[in-house]
RNA sequence: GGACCGGUAGUUCAGCUGGUUAGAAUGCCGCCCUGUCACGGCGGAGGUCGCGGGUUCGAGUCCCGUCCGGUCCGCCA
């Protein structure tokens, strides 16, 4: 038996009791004629007191700590007697207590690790990443992957409740490059032929339903080709979801009782009140964004009537003028306000400049004073709600640009201001997105959802009159500016699916090779059915109160895709190649 | 595909307008210390300044290229 209790249990009323512990040498403290070891494991941290003297044990004891060397992260056995400590330390569960050690065994030496292992390591992104398993050790890091474990119980449990039925759909499936780039994997006993990896279950799920499971979920992995980002890997776990016999409204319900659980489980947070709702169009046009921050307020408002035709040829000829108002900032110097003009300058964003009003103690003042007389400048203080101590920034141009660079404005702002705070959680949901939208490329429909999305219902009869105005039966569930998920009430018609199809410009053929095994199925009884997929690594590092997902996922990849531990992706033989059918040329 | 930031002891970083022997902290090694818990004290070892080329009397520092890491835009139905 290696041990006896764990390294994170031991009290004062274990005093007396002989114990054997095992786990890591977190730090020894050689003070002479003392010798302390922190011992750690998964559960804690308990002090060992390695006798050194033999007025500790006796005359005929071994000493000990001259004799056998304890490096950082060795793993280490001992067994000794639970002791009150003489000097207690009261930052640890454990710390009354220690084990004055009788028995101590190297099971495994260590070379001394290249960072700390500790909560505040001193080790960089690259090194922490080539050797995760070490950084995995770390209480916090840990703790992040307990925070998961509980997460995927909690959501188990809430959705087992609610009849759902967990199945596993297949990883090696066929590509439909529709959306994200697929993974592919070449066949073997099928020369010349791929199967990709699944972008989501969709199309199985979907299947599901119309088999009469009625209610299926999964935490399934879901892979997509795409270049990443601090929350986007290569590879990542949605929570996904399908339900038969439902309208929208049965499904919001659903998964807001599934968040409303979370937050209560993990959080201890109640939500007494229903999720705010926002059409899409709303949120675009007070937010400039599909995914509004709520934590804060600054919504946009828009001055066109106000601003125009006075001569100021920057509002002039603009297609919007919008702006947002931080409230007691009219004391910003002029340092701090051109800081936020070369934010929204930089290529990322684009824009040219900001235009600022100031409501100080001296009144209204403004950088574009000489166009705008007091009179104007006062009517746009009142649209904006204005007090003293306010200040406006303006922005004008094309309208979706705009928007989007004033909604980039907006979440610094919220930064800068200290109003983004990750402990405060604002879910909203996002209704009435378009069905379609129009590539800038190539003028070609392509499905803002997939190309399963149902229009809502009132719009289905403009699907092939009239694409750009059709809005869709969808929906995102939005956290702090997060979208943490979502999802519609799909087609289960074949004729609305061939028409879907036809409008993103498939051939009847293209159609009936990608997907000729659903619009089949559709044929044999399908009942209505929607649902909805979540980003669980996302929703685990928003719990968290961290961005970066990676931080969430055991062994992530890095930007580039690579796994820098396994080293991978990497060459394979070539005789694999050869019985894949493969020929690398170039 | 693009923009920006970074790469200097094991590690995290500093190193000015180019100029003697490239520093600090931490880690590591040795000695001392009977109540530490980020123990403390004294001493020591430790460097291809990512790589290649260029400018210069002289390059960690300037220029060009390249590789690696990170953040973002595009992309992510």
């Amino acid at each position: 038996m290696y041990r006896t209790h764990t390294c994170g249990e031991l009290r004062l009323a274990d005093a007396g009791r002989t114990v054997t512990l095992a786990g890591w040498v977190q730090r020894t403290r050689d003070l002479g004629t003392l010798v302390f070891v922190d011992l750690r494991d998964r559960y804690g941290i308990t002090q060992l007191n390695i006798p050194q003297h033999y007025s500790q044990v006796g005359e005929d004891a071994d000493l000990f700590a001259r004799d056998i060397r304890l490096g950082r992260e060795f793993v280490v056995q001992a067994t000794g007697v639970v002791m009150e400590r003489e000097s207690k330390n009261r930052n640890i569960p454990t710390g009354e207590i220690e084990i004055v050690v009788t028995e101590i065994k190297v099971l495994n030496s260590a070379k001394t690790p290249p960072f700390t292992i500790e909560e505040e390591t001193d080790g960089g992104d690259e090194l922490r990443a080539k050797y995760r398993y070490l950084d995995l050790r770390r209480s916090n890091i840990r703790s992040n992957f307990e925070l998961r474990h509980r997460m995927a119980i909690e959501v188990r449990n809430y959705l087992s409740a609610q009849q759902f039925l967990e199945v596993e759909t297949p990883v090696l499936i066929k590509s439909t490059p529709e959306g994200a780039r697929d993974f592919v994997v070449p066949s073997r006993m099928n020369q010349g032929e791929f199967y990709a990896l699944p972008q989501s279950p969709q199309t199985f799920k979907q299947l599901l339903m119309v088999a009469g499971f009625d209610r299926y979920f999964q935490i399934v992995k879901c892979f997509r080709d795409e270049d990443l980002r601090a929350d986007r890997q290569p590879e990542f776990t949605q929570i996904d979801c399908e339900m038969a016999f439902v309208e929208r409204e049965d499904i919001l319900n659903t998964f807001e009782g599934l968040a409303k659980h979370l937050f209560k489980a993990i959080l201890g947070k109640e939500f007494s009140v229903d999720f705010p709702r926002m059409s899409y169009d709303d949120a675009m046009r007070l937010y400039g964004c599909d995914k509004p921050d709520l934590r804060f307020g600054m919504q946009f408002q828009e001055l066109n009537d106000l601003a125009q035709g006075v001569g100021f040829k920057v509002f002039d000829e603009a297609e919007l003028v919008v702006g947002i108002k931080a409230e007691g900032c009219a004391s910003w110097s002029r340092k701090q306000t051109d800081a936020l003009i070369d934010f929204v300058k930089r290529p990322q964003i684009g824009a040219t400049g900001i235009v600022f009003l100031k409501w100080t103690n001296e009144g209204l003042k403004s950088t574009v004073d000489k166009f705008y007389s007091p009179e104007h400048l006062k009517k746009w203080a009142e649209r904006f709600g204005m007090q003293q101590g306010d200040l406006l920034c303006i922005m004008a141009g094309g309208a979706d640009k705009t928007r989007k660079q004033l909604n980039e404005l907006r979440l610094h702002m919220g930064d800068l201001l200290g109003l983004r705070d990750p402990w405060t959680f604002k879910p909203l949901w996002v209704l009435d997105f378009p069905l379609l939208e129009k590539d800038d490329e190539n003028g070609r429909w392509h499905a803002m959802h997939h190309p399963f999305t149902s229009p809502i219902p009132e719009h289905a009869h403009l699907l092939e009159s009239d694409p750009g105005a059709v809005k869709a039966n969808a929906y995102d569930l939005v956290i702090n500016g997060t979208e943490i998920g979502g999802g519609s009430i799909r087609i289960h018609d074949r004729s609305m699916q061939e028409a879907m199809f036809r409008v993103l410009g498939f051939t009847d053929e293209d159609a009936r090779y990608k997907f000729g095994f659903l619009l089949d199925a559709f044929e044999y009884g399908a009942p209505p059915h929607g649902g909805a997929a979540f980003g669980f690594d996302r929703w685990v590092s928003l719990f968290g109160g961290r961005s970066d997902i990676r931080e969430f996922i055991a062994f992530p990849k890095n930007n580039a895709g690579r796994d820098v531990m396994i080293d991978a992706p990497s060459r394979i033989d070539v005789i694999q190649l050869k019985e894949l059918g493969i020929d690398l040329k170039g």
